[in-house]
DNA sequence: GTCCCGGACGCGAATGATTATCATGATGGG
DNA sequence: CCCATCATGATAATCATTCGCGTCCGGGAC
């Protein structure tokens, strides 16, 4: 609906690249990570860029962001399959949960209150066995 | 158990203050901004100790704390118990929602994979009925 | 193929929220 | 009332993110 001024977006060596090292990374990433990551792949790209780039990404519909528990940006590739995660606290192990049921709960709870267009993070955050053990 | 070191809280005048600012709005604010209020109303606060005192609210569980658009803390004082929120990505308005489901669906995902001492948090983010029509 | 324009880049400085530092003040048990 | 401690407050430090600006590059015009 003419929303968009629909920005000329000139397509760029490192804008492709932020995109390729997005999809060689299947959990979310910092931006400054990212940064780190292309870098020591002997990509010559500077931070402000991988800002712009995910910025632009991010608008296009190309990349989910989320934040982190600091309040961090975190970006992730949109087409990955949707699933949550279960942290460990102590040491970080990570293990992707998915739910049929929960999905269509939030979807559900959502429209119940005439919300559209709805998304949801779960992050279940524990002890696991190894750790309990030794604390 | 026995997890905390139980640190000994103190009562103060500024938590005491903090919180009863806290109560007196119904909306997520700031740190920032609560500082602003505090000082306005008279109180002689410093902004390290209103974070400070977030910081403890929010650890004993008196305080929600969510992540504006900005990345920054957003803070409101917890009704009663453990519940989540369904957030208006347009207006910010916020619901609380809860579910006996989604409850023990995360603490039993968490028990099957090992993990004690479970605890989740879930955020959905949708566009209210009013924003969709504008938009 | 060459020229030219405007968006894109890279760097470094600026911003803004949050946290650490540290000397001083308040609290409560003995 | 006194002391050990924890809490406070002003400021400096930190960290992610954005801005400013001179330079570079892609791609349509010629």
């Amino acid at each position: 609906m003419s929303a968009d001024t629909s920005p000329v977006r000139r397509p760029t060596r490192q804008r492709a690249a932020v995109l390729a090292a997005l999809e060689r990374t299947e959990e979310f990433v910092s931006a400054q990570d990212l940064h780190a990551a292309l870098r020591a792949d002997g990509d010559r790209i500077g931070l402000a860029t991988v800002y712009r780039s995910l910025q632009t990404l991010t608008e296009d519909g190309q990349v989910d962001v989320r934040r982190g528990p600091e309040g961090e940006a975190l970006y992730r590739r949109c087409s990955t399959g949707h699933h949550h995660h279960l942290v460990c606290r102590e040491c970080g192990r990570t293990v992707e949960v998915t739910s049929r049921m929960v999905e269509r709960w939030a979807t559900g709870v959502a429209g119940d209150h005439g919300f559209v267009d709805a998304v949801h993070t779960v992050e279940i955050t524990g002890t696991c066995g190894g750790c309990a053990r030794t604390s």
